[in-house]
DNA sequence: GTGAAAGCGCTAACAC
DNA sequence: GTGTTAGCGCTTTCAC
């Protein structure tokens, strides 16, 4: 690496010390507008970066934010990374990533030591993660602030979600708009506190439109296609199936196609097949799937931005953290479930 | 963050001076074997991890290697990153993302600013934006270590790759033993030098079996869904259409796969359709796609290997850097090329 | 083979 | 409002 342009260069070329070229680089207060300005074109002009390494040696601080996350599901990753990212090259803070195992025995101590390891400033924590009691409770006692992202969590940390039973209760109600009666489900993973959620909006609406209510027609899934491949199989082979299939996520419901059309069953003439979370997968099928869509991109960043927010609180004040966000979600209606009469 | 084990408490515990372990946790020669037990003793008694901004500070490097990637294709970005990733943990390396627009007239100060910015110690390269020579200028001029994966880049920089050619003539063989001899090709992004690859490989092996060349079977893609669309479109209203289409990607051959459907062609049974990647939307549509599979995973720990050898080596003799690392690749044969006879 | 001293580039605590 | 002085926890240089 090259020479660099250091904080005592600015400081000489503005004509003032080193503290206050620090000052506006922090943007803390007690700097006059001259100085101010004087500062920042000497900034600009000599193309001056200020060095992570020293900052964070100096200001015990790492200018680094984890994402904690279990290698489930690619695209929703991949969305909410985006996400994050785009705030972290704004506020220029750098994005460590935590890839970690829901089951794992040693899921604490790998994020434990990860944590010190790496020195984040705080962590993004996302489901299936975020549903561990024991992991949460050891985050909080390390003192590492930290956001929850699609999922409520225990409730005593900051939350960025969607009102997943609601969507599913939307979701429902449009399969009995569409002249469906007999809707077969397919839930997630048990693990998933969404499961749950998206569950509880099927059978609320059902029992809301006064509809049967059939044991049969609910199947376990584990939020990947092989788990909607055998649920499917099985919703399909009885003797009195469903017209409809709300699967909790677009794979399980990719599996459920899949397994039609082996059967050689139409969607969605003879069958509706609905899914949930957008994934490109649902545009990409055949028939395109009717699902519901989060702002997973956006969650991202308002995560990023409310753990910033309590990073810089930190040490000042007491920090009123258990706040929940609600984003909105949209219904995506496409040709798996479209009307068929 | 809690008051941490520095290296003055790992030296004070093992009786020597911090230059001593220091020497230690950088594996420098000149330590006696019996000092070296001795220290390694202290540091795994006190669960000592050195702080990353010191060592950044004192030795000038950040212990950070970059990733820069164009968002374009989620699947192989996401087990890319994975086996960089695993690599890092080993090593104690942090990842630091660098997201890029191919096409950007801002490309090269955007990763310019930000080679700065983080101040990495090495970046690996993926494509697209391997397949600039004007950013890889940029790069080796910065004089930052880098290594390309799954491009040959213009020659200069270390690369990691498997023989496309060589993966998509094998396609285009499974093809014509399967009875073919109309074989359709949609080529990849023209900006992206695998696409020319692949196409090589397809018209060398029809070369080869002396099978007629149609310009009309060959169109031009983009790497994703609806682009595949469109060329199937096209090719599956040709008067004299091929019995069988060569998409170079996964995307585009679900887009091939939609259009059938919606023609009510039968796959394989009227015609065949291949892809590329074995990306898990091939496992997913209906039918399952044959397609050809990369290591992708190990070719990212294998790029990081190879970089964090150049940096090791960095300052000290000549770098050998231009070398090229092949990999091997596999058929995956599934339903939608099965043998019709 | 080992250690002492200096300093990497910045921020914290305090003085002015 | 602004500057001065000490470090932060390491690696480097050079002495032994």
């Amino acid at each position: 690496m090259t020479v660099s342009v250091t904080i005592d260069d600015v400081a000489i070329k503005a004509g003032v010390s080193i503290k206050t070229v620090s000052r506006v680089l922090n943007r803390e207060p007690n700097v006059s507008e001259k100085t101010l300005a004087k500062v920042q074109e000497a900034i600009k002009a000599l193309n001056y970066r200020p060095n992570n390494a020293a900052r964070g040696l100096a200001g015990r601080r790492s200018f680094l934010v984890g994402l904690l996350y279990d290698n489930a599901s690619v695209n929703y990753l991949a969305k909410l990374q985006t996400g994050v990212l785009t705030l972290c090259e704004e506020t220029g803070y750098g994005l460590a990533l935590c890839p970690a195992t829901f089951g794992d025995d040693g899921l604490i101590d790998h994020v434990t030591m990860w944590l010190r390891q790496t020195q984040v400033d705080g962590v993004v924590i996302t489901p299936p993660l975020s549903d561990s009691k024991a992991l949460l409770r050891a985050i909080m006692s390390s003192n590492v602030p930290a956001v929850i992202v699609s999922s409520k969590g225990p409730g005593d940390m900051p939350a960025v979600i969607i009102d997943e039973a609601k969507a599913a209760w939307d979701m429902t109600q449009h399969l009995i708009h569409a002249g469906h009666t007999k809707i077969g489900f397919i839930k997630g993973h048990p693990d998933h506190s969404s499961s749950e959620e998206r569950y509880r909006g099927f059978q609320d609406c059902l029992i809301h439109n006064g509809l049967e209510h059939n044991g049969e027609w609910v199947k376990q899934g584990y939020f990947d296609f092989e788990s909607g491949v055998s649920a499917g199989q099985e919703l399909l082979s009885l003797n009195k199936p469903p017209t409809a299939i709300f699967a909790s996520n677009d794979d399980m419901a990719a599996g459920v196609l899949h397994v039609a059309h082996r059967l050689n069953i139409l969607i969605p003439e003879t069958m509706a097949v609905v899914g949930f979370d957008d994934t490109s997968l649902s545009r990409q099928i055949w028939p395109s799937l009717t699902t519901v869509q989060q702002p997973i991109r956006l969650m991202g960043t308002r995560a990023l931005e409310l753990l910033l927010e309590i990073i810089a609180q930190k040490g000042d004040v007491v920090v009123p953290s258990n706040t929940v966000h609600q984003m909105d979600f949209q219904l995506m209606v496409r040709e798996s479930s479209q009307c068929s009469n």
